[in-house]
DNA sequence: TGTATGGTAGTTGGATACAAAGTTGAAATC
DNA sequence: GATTTCAACTTTGTATCCAACTACCATACA
């Protein structure tokens, strides 16, 4: 974790904002894993901040449900089991379905094109075999849809439930074939809006989201399988 | 608002999390208006409490949406446009559903039983003129449905949903037509969930929210009504 | 008269010292 | 050998001090 004190001046934000960006990011993107205890001090050091600004993320990252606190004792950054991870994204599907269908109706000519650009440029860093920017672009595309809504609310949930799931789906995103799966479904969900075609948007989002869910399930599945020989074969 | 301090010892919590609870009630409940500045030395004071507790306090109330922060420069109450009012009742209403949809497979008989108590009781303030414990029967019954959702991110933000919603439920309960509304509505709620009929339990949701919508709007449009013209008297 | 500037009071942000509570492990006792 | 107790250590919770920044007001100047 980089040390932040550098950072500083340029920056507006507050020393607080920038350890819980710096957090956050470490435990959506999985870099933290599920389990791993935090410690005031240790983090305030290895940051070289004092506890203070350390403290007020580890609060908010605990509000937002990335962490959970023990009074006294520590932090500890949650850990989803599967049925976690299949109720959230079964959420996700059902939330981003109501923004999309409102989206429909309120989409601009401005934020279609922002969509059909973000396509383009997925499909370019596909074909260049870039999948390290593709997260981003997949968050972007979620978010003009959301964005499109014009609901304060709705769009908060589905940031938070993207960022929730984030983790999940950036494991996945790096293998080409999914990749491209991802892709296909932007690319059909663009094609609804287009036509403004409420069925179709509704089964385009239905399968991507839904295709998104297996795929991770099985990765998942996968991983604990090897993580089991492999723990065997080390003894 | 009460002195914490006194209260100490016997409830497990920290100090943070009494002056966290008890501004949120002030604020859910309407107690504090929106577009009121919150001082952290001033309510340190008036709670006979340090300033870090109320600070923690007050950066969770704004990371839940209660209040924003102008960095160096205080807290503010949010205040709600009737587009915010609106689009949040909309969004609590179709999420909500899909709560109860989920609800209806998984509800047991203890929370069907959990329910008609609760009309029951309902009932009974009503006709005692209670009106003051039925915003709690309210919430209770409400969150019933969410529990029995079995899905932890649909409960969460239901439960945010409602909260962010309190302040108005409360304003329109106190009046007997409206809590009379309301019974009327859980009552078919419960109805359908005891007939196991979806489409009766979406229809009856959506009456029972869509009506609260309206009533709340109607009523800001009154007292706003009755603001301005208390306003041109005054002068 | 209007605008710019400088200063001051007020407020939060951050650091640090100390208190309280929880955890762990070792020693003593049964 | 098992269990209980106690003490040291770890970690968060709270208080307080100082710094940084904002907003506002008064004053000077154009």
């Amino acid at each position: 974790m980089k040390v932040i004190r550098a950072a500083r001046r340029k920056s507006l934000n507050t020393l607080t904002e920038q350890v819980y960006k710096e957090l956050r990011a470490a435990i959506v993107t999985g870099k933290i894993e599920g389990g791993s205890r935090l410690v005031e001090s240790a983090l305030a050091a290895e940051l070289k901040v004092s506890r203070t600004p350390v403290r007020e993320a580890l609060h908010r990252l605990a509000v937002e449900g990335f962490l959970y606190s023990i009074p006294r004792s520590g932090y500890i950054v949650n850990e989803m089991s599967d049925y976690d991870i299949v109720d959230l994204f079964s959420t996700r599907l059902a939330i981003e379905k109501l923004a999309a269908m409102l989206a429909m109706d309120r989409i601009t000519p401005v934020e279609l094109e922002q969509m059909e650009l973000n396509l383009k440029m997925t499909e370019e860093k596909i074909r260049q075999g870039h999948t390290e920017d593709l997260t981003e672009l997949d968050i972007a595309f979620h978010g003009i849809i959301y964005k499109a809504s014009r609901s304060k609310s709705l769009f908060q949930i589905c940031q938070s439930l993207s960022d929730h799931t984030l983790k999940y789906r950036i494991a996945l995103i790096h293998i080409p074939e999914f990749a491209e799966k991802t892709r296909k479904g932007h690319a059909q969900i663009f094609q609804a809006f287009v036509e403004k075609d409420k069925k179709k948007l509704e089964k385009a989002l239905h399968g991507h989201l839904e295709l998104a869910k297996k795929d991770i399930l099985k990765m998942l599945e996968q991983t604990r399988h090897e993580a089991f020989f492999s723990q065997e074969s080390g003894f």
